[in-house]
DNA sequence: AGTCCACAGGAAGGGCAGGCGA
DNA sequence: TCGCCTGCCCTTCCTGTGGACT
């Protein structure tokens, strides 16, 4: 048989048979599905402080709280869609945006989310190269153009407020009085509660008139969700409800993730797919939720700088020796002789301090801060990564280092 | 009680690339 | 082209620190 002809058999047989997704998009965290189970007290609490909308009255501002995948904007998009429904059919001047403040390199700056809000009135400002202020201007302009109210969701705020500090918030929360036309709202949406204290008092008073609590969902309610979604997503039979209530269990682990619950149970349908199985089962189960922490580390590492990259080489050459008390110095000597053989410059100590750092925040390593007296302080510095997943990283992503 | 280690981590600023308007 | 602005990466300089040792 030619390649051509058993690719062909091998696109025809998965083009046309889908024993196991019926349709697969309904776990993607884009879906929004009809119900929103457990979530209807927050949902009815959101609907209400918008309603003023429908009159052309400002609503209060929202602060939004809760942990990852606790269903924050799910609800906020549920209650956004119908309302623009209502909207339109009534044409009533609501303009509704939502920005995801933790976009690497689209709404990380204060300039850059800014550009992205002009972007959203359909005009476009340059990458960079303007002062902060004049984008601002064009902003103000462009938002008292006409008599309108505008609502700005702005997700996942407290990444953006730990990287550039409340100042935009500050200027935001202020803007309704320099408007004449227009009356801005502000949902401001966080996985992290306690960044609402560090806020100016000012600020955190006007942002959160109306605050709602997003609690994690528990094993059980995350099995509600997941059975709801699964029978939308799978073909009867394919999946039993032990399975669902395995996905359920693990992400109830992770402090009631449902995105981790969804990606559990769709990696692991994927994995069944793949496998011919007509069915899924728990060790798919297991298998996805090895794979989707392997695909996320390689996919942190793969786009890390080349620094950073030599950094965790130093860290597992140290790991490999046995050491299990790895030390900032330790991992510097160790890094420096990389440089050395791989003729780069290496960076100095503070950097690398730096670079340790984040590779802690991505959990691909675990650095604790140490005492040891006499003998100074330090990071302790451990890898908790599969020894398989090490070889892989190692045979691939730092091949090109010595 | 005081010393001192081996860093942690904050602050300030330099240098670069990309981009603007004049 | 020039002067100015931005973000980003990095260095330099600095102060802070928990606890073993004296």
């Amino acid at each position: 048989m030619t390649i051509q002809t058993s690719l062909g058999d091998i696109f025809k047989t998965y083009g046309s048979e889908r024993p196991i997704f019926k349709e697969k998009e309904t776990l993607s965290i884009k879906f929004t599905p009809e119900n929103t189970p457990h979530r209807e007290k927050q949902l009815k609490q959101v609907a209400l402080i918008l309603a003023p909308l429908l009159r052309n009255d400002k609503p209060s501002n929202i602060f939004i709280y809760g942990k990852t995948g606790s269903g924050k904007t799910l609800v906020v998009r549920s209650v956004v869609d119908n309302l623009l429904g209502t909207i339109n059919k009534g044409n009533i001047p609501v303009k509704i945006f939502y920005i995801n403040c933790k976009m690497k390199k689209i709404t990380d700056t204060e300039y850059r989310l800014l550009a992205q809000l002009v972007s959203n009135f359909g005009e476009e400002v340059p990458y960079t190269g303007l002062p902060t202020s004049e984008v601002y201007k064009r902003f103000y302009e462009l938002l008292d153009k006409e008599n309108q109210n505008v609502v700005l969701v702005l997700d996942e705020i407290d990444a953006l407020v730990k990287k550039i500090g409340d100042g935009i918030l500050y200027n935001l929360t202020r803007i309704n009085q320099d408007l004449e036309k227009t009356k801005l709202t502000l949902i401001g949406i966080s996985n992290d509660l306690s960044f609402i204290d560090e806020l100016d008092p000012r600020v955190r008073s006007s942002l959160s008139e109306e605050e709602i609590i997003f609690p994690p969902y528990n094993a059980n309610e995350l099995r509600d969700i997941l059975t709801e979604r699964a029978n939308l997503a799978f073909n009867p039979g394919v999946i039993s409800s032990k399975v669902v209530a395995k996905c359920s269990a693990l992400a109830a682990q992770e402090h009631g993730d449902a995105r981790r619950a969804l990606d559990l149970i769709r990696i692991a349908g994927e994995i069944a797919e793949r496998k011919d199985s007509k069915k899924v089962e728990e060790i798919h189960v297991d298998m996805a939720e090895s794979k989707l922490d392997t695909d996320r580390i390689l996919e942190i590492l793969r786009t890390q700088p080349k620094q950073s990259q030599v950094v965790f080489k130093a860290i597992l050459q140290s790991h490999k020796k046995g050491n299990t008390n790895i030390q900032t110095g330790d991992v510097y000597d160790l890094y420096t002789n990389i440089c050395a053989k791989n003729n780069l410059n290496p960076l100095t100590q503070r950097r690398v301090s730096d670079l340790i750092a984040e590779l802690d925040m991505f959990g691909i390593i675990n650095a604790k801060v140490l005492s040891k007296g006499r003998y100074g302080r330090t990071k302790r510095i451990k890898v908790n990564l599969p020894k398989s997943l090490v070889e892989n990283i190692e045979g691939s992503i730092l091949r090109e280092f010595y």
